[in-house]
DNA sequence: GCCCGCGTCCTGACAGTGCCAAGTTGATCT
DNA sequence: AGATCAACTTGGCACTGTCAGGACGCGGGC
């Protein structure tokens, strides 16, 4: 909100947003290693300076955008679980769906969030808002084998994660359906899904 | 091999394979983004533009320290399997198990070869690299669903593949087993590769 | 109504980076 | 021996992140 970007007061008044969003529009435009905080600011029509009053450096900057991307991650499953049935089965696909398809549509911040360089930030709102997205696998995988022990429940949810984690990692990095349409990446994608459902049903003790 | 390093004669002699050794350790030590060509030059005591005569660029330089990375990610699949016995399915498994040792035992080069900027990169060679080990995982998968269609191989290799990296990267990330031993790592990823063989073996037709 | 504090932003500078240009060295071939 | 030429050098450019110090202007206290 705030003023009209013509007059451009002396006191931005809401750069630290400014420059969340700026920079995450720049990152997914120029990969993590093309990322710059000069350029950040300069689309903010800021100085190359005034980050430092909002964030202490340029990892400090990558690590509040990575909290975003892992909220909006979150927020992409729940979208996809309210529009699934009541069936846990159908409830595990629509997590993967929605895990899926917010890597799809933001492929470098996805990558940024899981890789080496965010986990360096070492911040506990990273640890926290990823935290979020992993609560809810273990809820789903949780209600679709109740009877299941924990060991089992464990090892399921790491199975569910991984399978769905690697998949779309690899279809991102072009590893996997190169010359596929979209459309039958998908279709790849969701019987990929399909598949994991029923060997967790079966670990789980239910036919 | 070459000369003694005390004497450092004008012309280094093996600077190509020098860079490419020590740029593997700095990239190791330092990240991806840590990664420099200025200090790659400085460790094989160089001045500052002569790896230009060997690479083109930086991400020229770290293409080849990629490709050698699949390589040796390919021997690592190998070693595993002149271990493993007959049976299809341990095969498949030890491979996930070479695929994992490679990934654990050098987290930022596996980080490397699978990010979106190697694929930037777009070499030939990168791409021959890859398919080593591609081609692995696709025996494999057949030799365990001989009857399946070309169709069902070729989706449970991409979830053979997806499920080994996807469980490999998390670990790396720290998003699983954050506080787990080795031991007891190592231990989960075995279970999730049951997993992965047992979905593989029911999707193949083979009970 | 005025002034002053202080958070916000600015300019300027420093060391470090990738890459390009032009010069220097020394091994190799005729 | 002299010429050739790849391998290496120094130097310089534009760019980066970060730090220091100064300019601005919004708010609260008189």
């Amino acid at each position: 909100m705030g003023r009209p970007k013509s007059t451009r007061p002396y006191h931005h008044g809401e750069l630290r947003e400014a420059l969340v969003a700026t920079g995450r529009r720049l990152l997914e435009e120029k990969g993590i290693r093309g990322f710059t905080l000069r350029e950040c600011a300069r689309r903010a029509l800021v100085s190359h300076a005034a980050p430092a009053h909002h964030f202490a450096s340029l990892d400090d900057l990558l690590a509040e955008i990575a909290v975003r991307g892992y909220q909006e991650l979150t927020a992409a499953m729940e979208t996809e679980l309210r529009r699934a049935t009541d069936a846990p089965a159908a409830r595990l696909v629509a997590q993967g769906v929605g895990y899926m398809a917010f890597a799809a549509a933001n492929p470098v911040l996805f990558q940024l969030m899981f890789s080496r360089e965010a986990n360096r930030f070492e911040s506990q709102a990273l640890a926290a808002a990823a935290k979020g997205a992993h609560d809810l696998q273990v809820a789903a995988v949780a209600s679709l084998i109740p009877r299941a022990s924990a060991d089992v429940k464990q090892g399921m949810v790491d199975f569910a994660w991984a399978s769905v984690h690697g998949f779309i990692t690899l279809v991102l990095e072009g590893q996997i359906g190169e010359g596929d349409t979209p459309r039958a990446l998908k279709s790849r994608g969701v019987s990929m899904l399909a598949a994991m459902v029923e060997t967790v049903l079966r670990a789980g003790g239910e036919p």
